[in-house]
DNA sequence: ACCACCATGTAAACGGTTACATGATTAC
DNA sequence: GTAATCATGTAACCGTTTACATGGTGGT
C-alpha cells in the first residue's frame, strides 16, 4: 500500500489532477499518509503506464494545461486486490519524541520549544479533522479514521499539555546539578 | 536525525553491541521509532568511519566474536549539535487507516479482522511501554517519552474498540444495500 | 512588492527494508 | 525437532524527499 494505491482510491470517488489529488491528501490522509508532487505525479504516471487510470488534457486561459485521470476498470480491480492483500501497517516516525527521549542532552528551554512547536503543529489538524468527524456524506469508514485522528491527536495534546512544565522543570534542575555535560557544546 | 543519530543517543548510556542496541530500540524506542539491523549494522560502521565511535572485539566460545561500540568525544558533540538543530517532526505512515478509510470497498469481515488484528499489536506495546513509565532511574525525557506513548496508544485503542461494531455494521449495511460494487472480486 | 494558488513534471540523492549468508547454544 | 537467542554483516531494491524548472493570476 503505497501513494499508487491511496491515488486509485481517491480516484473512486470521481476524477481528479494530479493537483486536486495531492489536496485530497493533505484533506483527509494528513494526520495518517504524507506526500507530496514529488510522489504523486510519478505515481500518476506509473499507474497511467500501467492501464490503471486514464487521461485526458484539457487546456486552459491564463493557467498551465491540466491532465484529468479518471480510474479504469482494470484499476478498480487492482484497487480491490491490493486492498484485499494489504496488512494492516501503522508506523511512526518521531524525531519529536526521540528528541524527549533525549531532553537531558537539552537546554531546557530548548524542550519548551520543542513542545509549543509540537502544539502549534496538532492543532490545526485537530481543527481540520472535526470538520471531517461531523461532515455527512462521508463513508463510515472516512468518519471512522477521521475520528482516530481526532481521538489520538487530541490525548497527544493533552499529554504534552499535562506533562510539559514538569518536564522542563526536572531537565532544569538536572542541568544544575550536573552543568553542560553536553548541552553547551 | 536518522537511526545514526539513536544510535549515538543510546551509547551515552554506556558502551554497547549492535545487537544490544537493536534491542534498545525495541524496548525504549519501538513506539515511536522502529529500526532493524540492516539499518543499525550499516549506521554502526559509518560512524565508526567517521570517528564518532570506537569499537573494540571480543572473542567468545561458541558464540560469534562481538564489538562493543562506545562513542568517542566528537561523537558526543556530533550528537548535540544534532539534538540541537533537528526540527521536531513526528510523521506517521498508515496503512491500517487508510485500509479503514476505503472500508466501504471492504468486506466487512475483513474491516473486523484488521481492527483486531491493530489491537492484537498494539496491546503488547501498551503493556511494554507501562514497564517504562514507572521504571525508576530513567531520565524525565524518557518517562515522557513512554508516558506519551501510553497516552497515545491507550486513546488509539479505546477508540477502535469502543468503533469496531458500529463500523462492520455501517459497513455491512451498505455493502447489501449496493452488492459487490468492488469487493468481491 | 510579495506571497499563495494553480499546474506539471524530472533527476539525483537519501535512507530504509528485505533477503541472503553463517552458525552454535539453550529451552520447550 | 523446533524455535528463539546471540552475533555480524552485505547487496539489491524500493520508495520518498528535495531541489530544480517554468509561469500566469489574484489578493494584501
Amino acid at each position: 500500500m503505497d501513494v499508487k494505491t491511496l491515488c486509485l482510491g481517491v480516484l473512486t470517488e470521481g476524477d481528479k489532477t494530479g493537483y486536486e489529488i495531492k489536496r485530497c491528501f493533505e484533506d483527509a490522509f494528513s494526520h495518517f499518509f504524507v506526500a507530496g508532487f514529488g510522489s504523486i505525479y510519478p505515481a500518476l504516471a506509473e499507474l497511467s503506464r500501467r492501464g490503471l487510470v486514464t487521461s485526458r488534457g484539457v487546456e486552459q486561459e491564463g493557467r498551465p494545461d491540466k491532465k484529468i485521470y479518471s480510474i479504469t476498470p482494470e484499476g478498480e480491480r487492482a484497487l480491490a486486490a491490493e486492498l484485499a492483500g494489504t496488512p494492516p501497517r501503522h508506523k511512526v516516525r518521531s524525531q519529536f519524541l526521540a528528541l524527549m527521549y533525549f531532553a537531558h542532552l537539552l537546554p531546557p528551554e530548548r524542550v519548551a520549544g520543542i513542545i509549543d512547536q509540537m502544539i502549534a503543529q496538532w492543532e490545526p489538524t485537530v481543527a481540520k479533522i472535526e470538520g471531517c468527524v461531523t461532515a455527512e456524506q462521508l463513508t463510515p469508514g472516512m468518519r471512522f479514521a477521521a475520528g482516530y485522528g481526532r481521538a489520538v491527536l487530541g490525548a497527544a495534546l493533552a499529554y504534552v499539555r499535562a506533562n510539559k512544565e514538569d518536564l522542563v522543570r526536572e531537565v532544569a534542575a538536572a542541568t544544575d546539578r550536573e552543568p553542560l555535560a553536553l548541552a553547551g557544546e
